[in-house]
DNA sequence: GATTCCC
């Protein structure tokens, strides 16, 4: 049932590996890549009919690779390699590292000679058994911008072979070349080096403060997202910060919380717990007699299904009804909090300059919000995109309070981690480990990463030695759980981030898995750009009376992102993707598969625009190099699945390019919001059909974004406009 | 049906 539960090994064979991995060697019997032997008629067994003997130089039936063969073979898990059948176990022009660049470069200039205005066209490849056959069939007759242009560009591909290493034996014998080696996850032992962590590529808030909204001009947001628009995902609107006030006015706090009970002097909440608090029904309205005059989902026509499944039991959605009005009761605006440093919040100097030399000076109005009950031990919800400052909201006050509680005890080697940080993708993981990692390590603490796709060895040695804050993604958390190498029983506060996708079908259960690992009563914060009812399963089980924020954010059309939608003929599809990525900014395409992400990604590099690929079946590796590749600039264009909507960071891309529209305006919303920060201007663009449009336009409304439909032909100024334009914007 | 998420 879980999606979570997939064969092993299922999709990587599925969908990359059908030549070489899949087939049997009767399937492959015809001629086999490589050889020339002719395919074996006739029985092997001397009884039959028909039985030939070997020949002697004939290829031993089980000898079918040799180790180079086999090698080209564990190349073409890569991908990218394996269209081309078999041709060539690696495809010269993407392996420069194996084969050399000559040989790639003249590859290319041929195929800019040879092949007419085709520059996407895929028609002469064999097909891949992994793509969707997409008709590249009228390509012929068709202008073909991109190809001219390719003649003023001389081929940026060919730059950026350098430093591609040899992808085969992709880990072996990586050389390290990017200087990141990609170990980097590993390398917990040696740890202070955070290695590629903390990159600059965070600059750090300073793009962050752009994103950050303005907040009161808006009435409290009820918790729940259902009625309104979940804006905060947006970015950008920004700089403004100017309008971002007033948090005066309000009363500050006035829900002091103080008043309440002391994390400690609660009941331990184990599951039982739910028991021992009120109802919600009974309790007393807490001041926030806001409740009353925010809008409730149930109030607004055609609101309350916005984030509900078709079909809900009158049960079930009496559930969420209740869960979500308590979670109104507290909400609470970020802005409450007045003016004050991160000091004045309660955190020790150390981490006041850990969070200066991360480009935090002053606390974001998540941070100002969250950091205090965050301290005080109190179970927080909070809305702000990535971007606004999440990733410290809870790292300083994570750190402090640990420290707190250690205070005047030694470090014990082999000690169990005190805190935990889920994230839903191992490069969100990463990206917080970035941070919290440079915050804990000011004050003596140490942070391991526990995610998949790298051997366990190192994060487990790590962890022998002992951590104090472990930061990862469910699965191979749960796995090291199981396998009694993770011990969390001492974990004092969790964090989920992007909460509302780790209660979706699939997380769902691990997570609650792991957080019921976690010791009794553990402090848990939920963190989201999209924090909706979707946590209520959460909410419900494990936490006590949470104080909800979130960052209020401007209406969705004040931002510095243009929303565009271009309706295309499906069979320009591929040209127009072409010529829009064929610009001098970053770019991010969004696919809705991996193998549409990876022939597009393919595609665009065989049109000379250097671009990689992003998704769950490349190795860890690929993924953390191709990710690295387009914040060091090395590549302009990455083409993702959704693994890259939520949390990913780059700071300077101008465009993003929906290849596929998404299927849900949260997803819309996650994707568009890895524009536009910096107070730089941010295309987003999708793409869809005519037959599209109507759920296109229900999206965006549901989203509150308003974006023009443009019918759209291949060679319509529009895409220079879009494409060519972002050029200007940036510069300027 | 797709996307994340342990081997």
């Amino acid at each position: 049932m879980p999606k979570n539960k997939k064969p092993a090994g299922g999709r990587a064979a599925k969908n990359f590996e059908p030549r070489y991995g899949a087939k049997t060697s009767f399937q492959d019997r015809k001629r086999r890549p490589g050889t020339d032997a002719p395919a074996k008629p006739g029985s092997k067994s001397p009884n039959h009919r028909g039985y030939r003997a070997p020949e002697a130089d004939a290829a031993p039936a089980k000898a079918r690779w040799t180790a180079q063969e086999r090698a080209g073979r564990d190349e073409a898990r890569g991908i990218r390699s394996q269209a081309r059948g078999g041709e060539r176990f690696a495809r010269p022009d993407r392996d420069a590292g194996a084969r050399g660049r000559d040989d790639r470069d003249a590859r290319s200039f041929d195929r800019r000679d040879d092949r007419p205005a085709r520059s996407f066209d895929r028609s002469d490849r064999p097909a891949r058994g992994d793509r969707p056959a997409r008709s590249f069939d009228r390509r012929d007759d068709r202008p073909a911008r991109s190809f001219d242009r390719r003649d003023d560009r001389p081929a940026r591909s060919f730059d950026r072979r350098d430093d591609r290493p040899a992808r085969s034996f992709d880990r072996s014998d990586r050389p390290a070349r990017d200087d990141r080696p990609a170990r980097s996850f590993d390398r917990r032992d040696d740890r202070p080096a955070r290695s590629f962590d903390r990159r600059d590529d965070r600059p750090a808030r300073s793009f962050d403060r752009s994103d950050r909204p303005a907040r009161d001009d808006r009435p409290a947001r009820s918790f729940d997202r259902s009625d309104r628009p979940p804006r905060d995902d947006r970015p950008a609107r920004s700089f403004d910060r100017s309008d971002r006030p007033a948090r005066d006015d309000r009363p500050a706090r006035s829900f002091d919380r103080s008043d309440r009970p002391a994390r400690d002097d609660r009941p331990a909440r184990s599951f039982d717990r739910r028991d021992d608090r009120p109802a919600r029904d009974d309790r007393p309205a807490r001041s926030f007699e806001r409740r009353d005059d925010r809008p409730r989902r149930t109030d607004g026509p055609n609101r309350s299904d916005w984030n509900a499944s078709p079909a809900r039991s009158a049960e079930h959605e009496q559930r969420v009804d209740v869960v979500h009005e308590r979670l109104q009761a507290e909400a609470v605006d970020a802005a409450t909090v007045a003016e004050a440093s991160f000091a004045d919040l309660g955190l020790g100097d150390n981490i006041v300059r850990a969070l200066a030399g991360l480009g935090a000076a002053s606390p974001f109005p998540i941070q100002a919000a969250t950091v205090t009950p965050i301290l005080e031990g109190r179970d927080v919800l909070a809305r702000g995109r990535t971007g606004s400052g999440k990733t410290i909201a809870f790292g300083a006050p994570m750190v402090e309070s640990i420290l707190r509680a250690q205070a005047g005890k030694k470090r014990e080697f082999g000690r169990a981690p005190k805190a935990l940080i889920l994230a839903p993708t191992r490069e969100l993981a990463l990206q917080i480990d970035r941070t919290v990692q440079v915050i804990a390590r000011s004050v003596g603490l140490f942070t391991t990463q526990v995610y998949g796709g790298v051997p366990q060895a190192r994060q487990v040695g790590a962890l022998k030695k002992g951590v104090d804050i472990v930061i990862g993604t469910p699965g191979r958390i749960e796995d090291l759980l199981n396998q009694g190498k993770l011990d969390l029983s001492d974990v004092q506060i969790a964090v989920l981030d992007e909460a509302d996708h780790m209660c979706e079908l699939g997380f769902l259960e691990p997570v609650q898995r792991i957080l019921r690992a976690t010791a009794d009563g553990s402090q848990k914060l939920l963190f989201s750009a999209t924090l909706d009812r979707e946590v209520a399963a959460l909410v419900d089980e494990f936490l006590v009376e949470p104080a909800v924020y979130e960052v209020a954010g401007e209406d969705q059309d004040s931002g510095t992102i243009d929303h565009r939608v271009l309706v295309i003929d499906h069979r320009d599809k591929a040209e127009i993707l072409g010529s829009l990525v064929d610009r001098d900014g970053k770019t991010l395409v969004f696919a809705r598969t991996r193998a549409y992400a990876e022939m597009l990604a393919e595609q665009f590099d065989e049109a000379g625009i250097a671009a990689v690929a992003l998704h769950g079946d490349l190795n860890q590796q690929k993924r953390t190099r191709n990710l690295e590749k387009l914040t060091s600039g090395r590549v302009n264009v990455l083409v993702a699945t959704d693994v890259a909507a939520r949390g990913i960071h780059v700071d300077d891309i101008d465009l993003v390019i929906q290849a596929d529209a998404p299927d849900e305006y949260k997803t819309y919303l996650h994707r568009s919001g890895r524009t536009g920060r910096a107070g730089r201007r941010g295309t987003v663009v999708t793409l869809i059909t005519r037959q599209r449009r109507r759920r296109m336009t229900e999206l965006l409304d549901r989203a509150e974004i308003e974006a023009p439909f443009e019918e759209t032909q291949l060679g319509d100024d529009l895409l220079e406009e879009l494409a060519g334009r972002q050029l200007f914007d940036v510069t300027s």
